[in-house]
DNA sequence: TATGAATGAGGATTCATTCAT
DNA sequence: AATGAATGAATCCTCATTCAT
């Protein structure tokens, strides 16, 4: 339905915006133009619509990464590959409108359940990720031989800790070129 | 006046394990061995406590770091301070019952005043990792000539990064020194 | 819409019975057949109901005493007029039920914001009686040549007190007699 | 003991300043310089203590009363006399610090059972009162042959009203003549 | 006598959730 | 499909009261 996609569409601009806590069933469902209680009709419960929200967020960054990642074509470097990874990861984060700011937003604020779930959603998001990592090394483009799970786990903490305070913080492009370089992977 | 401290203390555990969201002054007053009512006999409302809380976190913090930067002596080069620094935040972060962890866990989630204050409390802090980053920088320990507080914010992030799901994660000592050559800054 | 006045008047009941101090939301509620946190369905604050209470009070009081004076005609004069005013205003209160008394018995009590708004709701009735006491004055219906506001605040507090413990007070239509000659304006 | 006075002058005071409901033990404790469990040391509960207030409040209102009253000596007439009362009652009442002030604000705002205690204590001053007015009747100071207590509870009414608003108010001598001629008692 | 400290019983308010229409 | 309306549980907070010291 895409009343459904419009409560979820409605919920990530919110989340985003205002952060979990501070954002009730009613203000989604005013952003979505419609009563609170019509959100029942679409999801059993706030927390299966949050966990949609959640799923889409990483669904979508996925896809994105991915679509980056594959335009570089098949004999690209593995470096070349992440460094293109950490943009398309990092630029979607910049959209105060996305899921992914939503998803980066609420989700070390929603109940212990939820974020389990997200966890397991993550997983593919997760593991794609840790496969860039680990190509890289073999490539010798990270000087760590550490366990490319815990390189990807540092690594997207940097990558994510370029959203916070956008107010002051460096452009887009110029933020994921900053963490690039700093993780040595620079051109 | 340790009673006070007790409370704070208490606070900070459950803070630290549960997360803002799904703590209720309830819970922290029975950390504290008290009943939820008690805790306004040393704390004017929830959001005094709260602020203590971050207040004492960032102190913590900024203390045990120093502590070890400054144990290097003065001889010591800034990629080494910066090194010792490193090792001290991630240590901060390492034990749940810490008020770091608990900085960490809930500062995302409080109100934008309660933000807004923990912001002006954590100037400090953050000035002097701006000050550490500027003089490796200048030692020529960081490749990039990015702007100072750009580069801590991310190295914020992927230190950070290291105290989520402790169950999983490396030790302390290695999460230090993964973030550390991850950045280009190990021996 | 209905229920918006069906709490209402369960207020106005319940508080010219009780007093302010000794209601609380969910006396009102229970009143109205309702549970306290549906209230704010119809009333965004405790604030904003007794609001409505004082304000229809005063309404109603006007309406009722604006009437009684009108059915008089044209030809009628101010002494017989100020007399089916008291008569009027003391009926008025003279019911458990009604908003007047509702309004006598809670306005000292609430909260100094309250009893501002009140009174601005309270002026146009506060002037209809001091243009009642003018053109009795000029009749030479009053003795005294005092400011015709002041002749109605001590008016008004004469008329009130046939309120106050109405079990032993004498009847309605006595009290306003009592009233009325006492002020030396009977017939 | 002087304690004692002192808790209940503090008490007045406030009760006269603020009204009833706005006022806690804590606020009539800080106002006698105590802290609010010391309070029970002299009282043994909220309700005695007000109590206390309130009787008070009467006893020296009777006690003003009555000695401007017998200051007319025994030859002095019945309107006399009841105007001499009514100027004693309002001036009584137009210090913000006295008794007959906070008897006067808070006496409506209390538990029922206060205020029957009220009214116990009361009866003496009341009767005193229909004294004055039946003697002031007999002599023909009133026209109205009603029972002298209800013409004593309109003129409770109308003196007291003059306490309300004090700000716009006329000063009190003005004010007590104002009632007194108004009853047709002026000289 | 007085105080610091603690308690528990309420009270206003929010909000996810339900349901008849 | 959607809404108005109602609910009850949970939350922060206030305050009279108690009591060991």
């Amino acid at each position: 339905m895409q009343t459904r996609q419009k409560i979820l569409d409605a919920a990530a601009r919110v989340f985003a915006a205002r952060g979990f806590n501070s954002t009730s069933l009613n203000d989604i469902a005013t952003a979505a133009s419609m009563k609170s209680g019509s959100l029942y009709f679409h999801f059993e419960s706030k927390d299966v619509l949050i966990s949609e929200v959640l799923r889409e967020g990483v669904v979508r960054s996925l896809s994105i990464v991915k679509e980056a990642v594959d335009a570089l074509g098949d004999r690209s470097s593995a470096r070349a590959r992440i460094c293109a990874a950490i943009a398309a990861h990092v630029g979607a984060l910049s959209s105060l409108a996305s899921y992914a700011a939503a998803v980066l937003r609420i989700v070390e604020e929603v109940s212990p359940e939820l974020r389990a779930s997200f966890r397991s959603n993550n997983r593919q998001y997760a593991e794609y990720w840790n496969d860039l990592v680990a190509r890289a090394q073999q490539e010798g483009a990270f000087v760590s031989p550490a366990d490319p799970r815990h390189i990807r786990r540092v690594l997207f903490g940097a990558m994510n800790a370029t959203m916070v305070n956008q107010g002051q913080a460096a452009a887009e492009d110029e933020s994921a070129r900053l963490v690039a370089r700093l993780f040595g992977l620079a051109d």
